[in-house]
DNA sequence: GCCATTTTGGACTTGACAGTCCACTTTTGG
DNA sequence: CCAAAAGTGGACTGTCAAGTCCAAAATGGC
């Protein structure tokens, strides 16, 4: 597989986006290969052409892939946290981008499949937590720079913090159904940064 | 299955906690029911004989057996969250809970192996969530009561969202191996629930 | 001690699914 | 136009694990 034509991209990214459609759906303790092939019109020989590992590389592949999603859903609003505007804007967002998502999360399906042999998983989404901290973390040195967030709080913390809070809204989700959790976690955590200015002037 | 003898329950309690052991170890992935006979030196028939409906009925079982250690391993402290104290001590509690456990949270691994077929699994991670929320809310009121905390800050919503910081924090633990987001989380939000009465007296 | 019930061992069946293989077709580049 | 490389179809295999079954052993009430 030294060089993929156009019509080889093709394929793989068409197996790649049917096997992140499936899990999508039905999660991806269920899904087989065969699943894969037969939504996306391809044939085994295909699928292991180009994911050579199997449904290991597959699914690691579509974790990549979700991980991307993840930020990109939150752009523009994620990166341009400069002012409380935009923040609730942003909050809005994220709300809606898994309320739309329901009841499965593709990447915690695919690597608690994937668990601790394939540390590549792992690294997906400590990459995708790393980079996602930074971006609110930028936002928090925004305000602060603006004058509306205490100077003397540590960005990197109060990000770290608020994105607990976003995973484990979207956790609860799992279970519940319900963003109850996460509207209530982003509120307190965008108050508690507002709130910061006033007890400090 | 009408009555079990002593020796019955025994041999079914050796049977749950060794698939709970193999799961908080190696995951719930590569579980198989042979190997929880093997460690608990037990016999197929045995083991669907406590568990009629096999791997699914199992692990249903480990579930609701982790979600009661969960809050079992927050007491007494979690119960008694009636000072400014009592609620860092409960926080030292989780951090340290949680980082003994590692970077494998059966809970979550077991639920998202059932998926959603299998609403049990959800059920009971939802209930667990309750309690939890419930227990953090009636400390929240205790502290309004005291005069430490904002009266008008509604309890149910600051537990859900110090729950779900919790939440998160614990899931970014499972990629990372670090607890920062939980430490982070905890201490933003406790620190939240201390600003409010000063912002209000 | 005896009968009913529960508990146990482990061989066997069944099915499913990941991964292999090879023959055939299409595309590419010169 | 034609070789070489890339892409494709799908039958086939091997493995592995869940679940079934039955006969034997232990247990418990009377």
């Amino acid at each position: 597989m030294r060089t993929l034509t156009r019509k080889g991209t093709a394929t793989r990214q068409r197996i790649l986006e049917g096997a992140a459609a499936h899990i999508r759906e039905h999660g991806v303790a269920t899904m087989t290969l065969d699943d894969v092939l037969a939504r996306t019109a391809t044939s085994k020989s295909q699928l292991f052409h180009y994911f050579p590992n199997g449904r290991e590389e597959l699914l690691l592949a579509v974790a990549r892939f979700e991980a991307d999603r993840v930020l990109e859903d939150q752009q523009p609003q994620l990166g341009d946290l400069t002012s409380w505007a935009a923040w609730q804007s942003w909050r809005d967002t994220v709300v809606d981008r898994y309320r739309r998502q329901g009841r499965l999360c593709p990447l915690n399906s695919v690597t608690s499949q994937l668990g601790s042999r394939t540390p590549g998983a792992q690294a997906v989404v400590t990459e995708l937590m790393h980079r996602w901290q930074a971006e609110i973390a930028t936002g928090v040195r925004h305000m602060q720079d603006a004058g509306e967030i205490d100077p003397g709080l540590d960005p990197d913390r109060a990000a770290a913090a608020l994105l607990a809070g976003i995973q484990g809204g979207v956790l609860i989700q799992m279970s519940t159904g319900q963003t109850d959790h996460l509207e209530a976690a982003l509120d307190m955590g965008i108050a508690h940064l507002r709130a910061s200015k006033l007890a400090s002037p």
